[in-house]
DNA sequence: CCCACACGC
DNA sequence: GCGTGTGGG
């Protein structure tokens, strides 16, 4: 505290010192950092910024701070450098106590702004943050315009592009390539000082000759973006686009418009047919589709996604960070708003698409809107398609993304029966546990205990029990109060019971909100959401389907294991699952090419972690009791997949706690403290298989160094925007086999649901299917069958090994024995075979702008 | 709105 | 490590 305080008071003299010091209002020191003129008296760029920090304050120039370094380095990969641009603020004062300028502050040195910016010339005015933007053009929401290519209303006639401000980036990394990509922007526009806008020919209000005209001279593809009301009972308008002229599009109202009822249903039949004739392009078209076929029509043929494409282009990419994608954000960082402002010129726009009132202005304006959707999913389809093909990922996408839309949503449209009664007998009980547990609790601590709130379990923990604090919260650093923390207090403790009773309570709580209310449709079935793009890997992700009024009951990915029987068959049918067994460590045993861990694999009946554990402890696990014995198996098992990952002793230990297993429990000769254990363990591993860190890391680790983007075994590329640390390593390392799993799963998903089978639920590596009872026994080859995807790696092939279980619900799964001879070879197959590249094949590039193609 | 926590893989 | 969701403050 002290030091701090001496800093301050130093940098206080020596801003006393400086000529620039004034003093404006009471003791605050205001220093005016003037703005940096250009070279010469026209400006490549002229940048404008939100006000100085104390960097620019000491050095009396703007830009000169963390922000500025990064602002300048990233300019000279577009080869505009400090000297040729004019530099300036919204605001000129530097405010210890106000990092950003308030709004009428901003007003007063508005036309101080102007002069500077008419003074110098120039033909792009970029306006870094919010601030810059409200200034020079009146608009909030930086997070929106970013991108777009703006007129200022500051000084009429001059060219703005927005982007956000570069101490945005210092915190939050990934953004840096959207900031990248749009500083890209500005220096291209920066070469003419005209604004052109993209030509558009929108057909807001057509007769039907004009509708009947346009869709007959669609080609190959069109795209089609459905607007409706958002309980989905009514059709607004379908606007409809011929791939690839982003320039013509129409927009065929539904609801108003000029059209009379039997002129629209002689306009949908020839929609209908380029429904049949065309391949369909659109935007999340899963859900356009879903909406045509519920007023009746077919399509058949969906060719592109841009939201899916630029998924698996761009995962990590996007307005959001991972923490703040909210709940009603659809579509996470891959919503229309953002890739359009990547790849297509067009200004956003997202703010026109609401129906404020029922006039017929209103409703063109929103037609434009539809229009403008279609125009800009076409021009970045172009973009996508050529950043596809240029990343090697064409292949990929075509024949696995693309192909998932379908089988995704007629599985979300299946659903799964609910158990009524099962659901309403659960939940009583649970109710009746939770009073009985609570009030036992009160009892025992003396007061009403919400073991929900952090600050009653402080309380308790170390002011009533004067237990030590064992852990803090990562960010806060409270103490902690979590299950490792309770279970770790409760070793060795009188406390145990206690600490149990609060688990049992907080486990009944979790249940009851979150997976108790539980809508069904009148056929007794429940539908939860699924995404393709919900995650960075691949894997399709579960969400709690929504209407009107919120949620209508939970996802599926986190269900708990004993309230799985709510979920069942109907009568005469079972649920038959399947999993891949062990698959990501069978995939680093064959992508580490390690011979021991590949030699567990390939011998039958070979307990690995229980060899693992005897080289490590030096026993036989024979030897031991029994009830030991499985609990030292759980350990290793538990060092095994720490130690593909990387991951930590501290985290290891953590980890074991939580499957409740003590480290303190596990005898190991001349080793008693637990950090020193877990090391010895995790070191043990890397000891017996050297491959995983001596060789597979290393080669990872390079990789990502080098090019930023790993390769799965199927040819998925994910490109990493992270920081380059060890966290982003540690990511790195789950990647290929997480991956190459989920490629095989979604294959699988995808065969079974070509076959004609009813699929009802994928979760993560599981996929669940609901067959006839009499069809058991073909329902198990299939699964076995669909499964079956071989896999090379630097030479040897391999076939991950699948489980089989079947049951009455999703609970009650008993394993389906098959005789390996029944297995009969099928030649059947849904995709055509996909060239499976083995190794991190070489891209060259190591520069990525996001939206290659815009201009 | 942020944080802590809990459930799954 | 990767996700989604709830409740407290």
């Amino acid at each position: 505290m002290f030091t701090i305080r001496r800093s301050w008071i130093a940098w206080l003299l020596r801003l006393a010192r400086s000529s620039r010091v004034g003093y404006r209002s009471r003791r605050l020191p205001m220093v005016t950092v003037p703005p940096d003129a250009p070279q010469s008296t026209r400006a490549k760029l002229a940048i404008v910024g939100a006000r100085p920090g104390k960097e620019e304050a000491r050095l009396g120039h703007p830009f000169v701070g963390g922000s500025g370094d990064e602002l300048w380095k990233l300019l000279a990969n577009h080869r505009t450098y400090r000297a040729q641009c004019l530099v300036t603020n919204t605001v000129l004062t530097f405010d210890p106590d106000r990092a950003l300028p308030t709004w009428p502050e901003i007003r007063d040195e508005l036309p101080r702004l102007k002069a500077e910016l008419e003074a110098h010339p120039s033909n792009v005015i970029l306006a870094l943050g919010n601030e810059a933007l409200q200034a020079l053009c009146g608009l909030r929401g930086i997070d929106s315009w970013r991108g777009s290519i703006l007129e200022s209303t500051l000084v009429p006639g001059r060219k703005v592009v927005a982007a956000w401000h570069p101490a945005n980036i210092l915190r939050t990394y990934e953004r840096r390539y959207i900031l990248d990509a749009d500083l890209r922007r500005a220096c291209l526009q920066a070469a003419f000082p005209e604004i052109r806008r993209p030509v558009r020919n929108f057909n807001t209000d057509p007769t039907i000759e004009e509708c009947v005209e346009f869709l007959r001279g669609i080609g190959d593809e069109a795209c089609v973006d459905v607007e409706c009301s958002r309980n989905t009972h009514r059709l607004y308008c379908v606007g409809v686009g011929a791939y690839p002229n982003s320039r013509d599009i129409i927009s065929i109202p539904f609801t108003r418009g000029q059209m009379t009822v039997t002129e629209r249903v002689y306009v949908c039949r020839e929609l209908q047919k380029v429904f049949d004739r065309c391949g369909i392009i659109g935007q999340n078209i899963g859900f356009d589709k879903w909406i045509l076929e519920l007023f009746g029509f077919r399509v058949p043929k969906i060719t592109f996604d841009t939201m899916l494409a630029h998924h698996l282009l761009w995962p990590e990419a996007g307005i959001r960070l991972k923490d703040d994608i909210g709940k009603d954000n659809f579509s996470g960082g891959h919503d229309l708003g953002f890739i359009s402002s990547c790849y297509t010129e067009e200004p956003y726009y997202k703010h026109e698409g609401h129906l404020s009132e029922d006039t017929p202005e209103a409703w063109t304006n929103f037609r434009i809107y539809n229009c403008k959707d279609v125009a800009v999913t076409i021009e970045s389809t172009v973009g996508l398609r050529q950043e596809l093909k240029e990343f090697g990922q064409a292949d990929y996408y075509y024949s696995h993304t693309n192909k998932l839309i379908d089988p995704v949503w007629r599985m979300q449209g299946n659903g799964l029966e609910i158990d009524s009664e099962a659901l309403k007998e659960r939940k009583e009980r649970l109710q009746l546990e939770n009073r009985v547990l609570q009030g036992r609790l009160n009892r025992a601590v003396g007061f009403d205990c919400n073991v929900k709130s952090t600050v009653h379990l402080r309380y308790l923990l170390h002011d009533k029990l004067h237990l030590p604090i064992k852990k803090r919260t990562k960010k806060g650093g409270a103490p902690s109060t979590d299950e490792e923390t309770l279970r770790t207090l409760a070793y060795n403790s009188p406390y145990t019971d206690l600490f149990k009773l609060i688990l049992d309570i907080r486990e009944r709580r979790t249940l009851l909100s979150g997976f108790m209310q539980l809508e069904t449709s009148q056929d007794g079935r429940y539908r939860a959401a699924y995404l393709i793009h919900g995650t960075d890997s691949g894997r399709l992700s579960s969400r709690a389907p929504k209407d009107l009024d919120g949620r209508l009951g939970p996802q599926l990915q986190n269900v708990p294991v004993h309230f799985r029987n709510v979920f069942r068959a109907p009568a005469g049918c079972g649920l038959m699952g399947a999993d891949l067994r062990r698959a990501e460590a069978m995939f680093v045993a064959y992508d580490s090419g390690d011979r021991g861990l590949i030699h567990a694999f390939e011998t039958p009946n070979f307990d690995s972690y229980i060899d693992l554990g005897e080289s490590v402890l030096g026993v036989k696990f024979v030897d031991l009791e029994k009830e030991l014995a499985k609990i030292y198996r759980d350990c290793f098992k538990q060092v095994t997949h720490a130690s593909n990952y990387g991951m930590g002793p501290l985290k290891l230990i953590a980890v074991l706690r939580l499957k409740g297993i003590d480290i303190e429990d596990i005898n190991v000769r001349g080793i008693h403290q637990p950090k020193r254990k877990a090391e010895y363990f995790l070191e043990g591993y890397h000891d017996k298989f050297p491959a995983v860190r001596h060789a597979w890391q290393p080669r990872i680790r390079e990789e990502l160094r080098t090019k930023r983007t790993l390769l799965d075994a199927l040819g998925r590329r994910r490109f990493f925007m992270g920081r380059m640390d060890e966290a982003l390593y540690r990511i790195g390392y789950s990647f290929r086999p997480q991956s190459t799993v989920v490629g095989v799963t979604n294959l699988a998903f995808r065969r079974l649901d070509a076959w004609g089978w009813k699929m009802v639920l994928q979760v993560h590596d599981f996929v669940g299917v609901e067959y006839p009872l009499e069809k058991e026994r073909e329902c198990c080859h299939a699964l076995h069958e669909a499964f079956r995807t071989p896999l090379t790696l630097h030479g040897r092939t391999f076939t991950i090994p699948v489980d089989i279980k079947a049951g009455p619900n999703w609970r009650d799964m008993k394993p389906v024995e098959i005789a390996a001879d029944e297995l009969v070879e099928r030649l059947h197959d849904v995709h055509s075979p996909t060239r499976i590249p083995g190794d991190v094949s070489s891209l060259e590039r190591d520069n990525y702008y996001i939206g290659l193609t815009r201009s």
